[in-house]
DNA sequence: TTAGGGTTAG
């Protein structure tokens, strides 16, 4: 190979990945060159291009290297699946390269039916077709992706009868299929059936040990392997951030020879699932560091923090990278980012990203759209939205109608709650699941309808749980309800004795209704049990730090700070006429006592730290781990209307959207 | 052929 072929090469290079060049340059060019383009294409268009190119030169593509190279790189490029298809299916007499290629292709693109479907073809169409170890480990995989034990012990016995289950591909596949399917007895009869060992096939086995759960006998395993690689660093660091352990994640982190991507995107997602999104952001900032580029996984694990921690401007900016970085066409980062969006108090953002999928929405996307909408409490637009869904042909799942029947539920959509559930069975077949009974009671619930509510959990074909049970316990606190809630925190007691939150709901109750004694008792019951109320915290970002709040904490200067602007705002108030709401206090205290209490709600201080911290007019955002009480609400109201400023306020259920003087959840919550 | 990510009731 001449220098010169390399320039030609390079050249031809630019001009495949620059997509909008017609590559009329390249018409007078050797067709070979041109096929070696093909390995370049990065996106389907350039592809295309070079296709159409390739038969104006004449060299027809159905030849047999030519039509190989084309499908093996379709499958490649992202999206190009379809278009392999097509390929393959005006293919006279496809060889069984390019059957293994179609099946790893549809394996890829999340089509693991098809993969299997067209492995059977294979079989019966083409007697000269008997399937070679690729074929095996692809369709294993696929086998493995669907948890299919049946489809993949029948690939095991049609391996067997040709002998390829002691090949390395195929063995590796088989106990990874097993692993996948929880059958870890059978991964390693697999595992010992095989001629030859490498580090891929005991990678294999240790993440089947893992997957079972047992990280203890995967250690041990992991110390006595002949190789290590850094996958195996990998498994094991995965293994202990999914067992929760992550105090053990973060020493392996610390004691692996080398870093790679997958690494910090499993530490970064662990971090964020575990509600640590601190350490999540640490994580990441630790990754720029070290000079790293955050690939689309990371990203989702730190969008996954934000939307956690409400951090809408760091979030912000993530969305600006990803678009540079060229992340921005991929559908599960979209996902994520509009869901973040989302949660962060920004409904219309979410709404750019979801209308930027015009025909790539997956089941996903609609359903994280209806809850972004719902938890603003735009039902109502949220139900148009399922409709909209139905129509452009996307079948709904179990988790859309949770979703559907939360949109209801915090709305006060009672009757097309109702109707929706009824039509679960009757339309779409499915069978209500213990978390759509959830829903039912919640919406019930949350309408003020606690006896229905009731009623409704006395007569259900399931039996109910403590989630059940407390989100009805939860209702009767909101709307009073004493004689309920008594009966119900037993029931609740009986499944889950030491739950200090059900405590707390008790003792909501009788602050409410006035029954200061029977509280008593039971904050008296709560410390001989030695349970501790959840402190409530609310925090707010300022200048892309995070500040939490919580009430009855040590003051340092920030809480100082708050609590200064906080009589301010206070006194303004009171000017106006305002007195506090004195039910959602939790002690039996004097009066004044009683008023400061309130008066300390973390949220207040958090508004008060953003008014006096954040430029005028700018939203101020919070978000709450417990539900905003009612004293706080009217206060957030009031604030809105006298410093003409919008408040977005995320509490444990919902969004409130606090402007000129009403929130947009209608006082409903 | 092995490792990492997304939606849900309280």
């Amino acid at each position: 190979m001449t220098p010169y072929y390399y320039c030609v090469l390079q050249l031809l290079y630019e001009y495949a990945v620059g997509v909008e060049e017609p590559l009329s340059v390249m018409n007078s060019s050797q067709p070979f060159f041109i096929l070696s383009l093909l390995n370049h294409c990065k996106t389907l268009i350039s592809l295309k291009q070079v296709h159409s190119t390739v038969l104006k030169t004449g060299l027809d593509s159905h030849h047999s290297i030519t039509g190989k190279l084309l499908l093996h790189c379709s499958v490649l490029v992202p999206d190009g699946i379809d278009y392999a298809c097509r390929l393959f299916r005006h293919t006279p007499e496809p060889d069984i390269f390019m059957y293994n290629t179609m099946i790893r292709g549809l394996v890829e693109s999340d089509r693991p039916n098809n993969s299997i479907a067209l492995f059977v073809e294979m079989r019966k169409n083409s007697v000269y077709h008997v399937p070679d170890s690729f074929s095996f480990a692809f369709t294993l995989k696929a086998a493995a992706n669907l948890r299919s034990l049946r489809g993949g012990i029948q690939l095991h016995c049609q391996a067997l009868t040709i002998g390829l289950n002691t090949h390395l591909f195929v063995g590796t596949g088989l106990v990874s299929m097993y692993g996948e399917c929880g059958c870890i007895d059978f991964a390693w009869n697999a595992f010992e059936e095989m001629r030859e060992l490498n580090v891929v096939a005991w990678n294999a086995l240790l993440t089947a040990y893992m997957r079972a759960g047992d990280v203890k006998v995967a250690r041990q395993m992991f110390l006595s392997m002949p190789f290590r690689d850094l996958t195996s660093w990998n498994v094991m660091l995965a293994g202990h951030v999914k067992a929760g352990e992550l105090e053990l994640a973060r020493e392996v982190f610390l004691e692996m020879p080398d870093k790679d991507d997958v690494s910090w995107s499993t530490v970064i997602g662990g971090c964020a699932h575990s509600g640590l999104f601190d350490e999540a952001f640490e994580y990441f900032r630790e990754l720029r560091r070290e000079g790293m580029r955050a690939n689309e996984v990371s990203l989702t694990g730190v969008l996954l923090a934000c939307a956690q921690a409400g951090a809408f401007d760091f979030a912000n900016i993530l969305h600006g990278f990803i678009e540079k970085a060229g992340f921005g066409w991929i559908v599960s980062v979209n996902n994520v980012l509009l869901d973040t969006y989302a949660k962060c108090g920004n409904v219309r953002m979410a709404q750019l990203v979801f209308e930027r999928l015009p025909d790539k929405k997956s089941i996903i996307t609609w359903t994280s759209m209806m809850v972004g909408l719902a938890m603003h409490g735009h039902g109502e637009e949220a139900i148009n939205l399922f409709h909209e869904m139905e129509e452009s042909g996307i079948k709904p799942d179990e988790i859309t109608l949770i979703s559907l029947l939360y949109a209801c539920s915090h709305a006060g959509l009672v009757e097309q709650g109702c109707e929706f559930f009824d039509k679960m069975k009757q339309v779409y077949n499915m069978e209500p699941s213990i978390e759509h009974y959830g829903c039912m009671v919640d919406l019930y619930g949350r309408a003020g309808e606690v006896q229905k509510a009731y009623e409704f959990i006395c007569q259900m074909p399931l039996q109910p749980n403590a989630i059940i049970w407390r989100t009805l316990l939860g209702a009767c606190s909101i709307h009073g309800d004493v004689k309920l809630a008594e009966k119900v925190k037993e029931r609740v007691s009986e499944l889950e004795p030491s739950d200090s939150g059900d405590h707390i709901l008790l003792s909501n109750v009788y602050a409410v209704a006035g029954k200061w004694k029977d509280k008593a008792s039971v904050r008296r019951a709560m410390t001989s049990q030695g349970m501790k109320k959840t402190p409530g915290w609310s925090s707010i970002e300022v200048d892309r730090i995070i500040y939490t709040f919580v009430a009855g904490a040590k003051h340092d200067e920030i809480t100082e700070e708050a609590y200064e602007k906080l009589k301010e705002i206070m006194l303004r108030l009171r000017a106006g006429g305002y007195t506090p709401e004195l039910g959602s206090v939790l002690h039996d205290i004097e009066l004044e006592e009683k008023e400061n209490s309130v008066t300390m709600h973390s949220e207040k201080l958090a508004v008060a730290f953003g008014i006096a911290r954040l430029c005028k007019g700018k939203t101020i955002r919070i978000v709450k781990n417990l539900r905003i009480c009612r004293d706080c609400h009217t206060v957030m109201k009031l604030i809105s209307q006298a410093y003409n400023l919008e408040i977005v306020v995320r509490d444990r259920s919902r969004f409130h959207t606090y402007k000129s003087g009403s929130c947009s959840c209608r006082d409903y919550w």
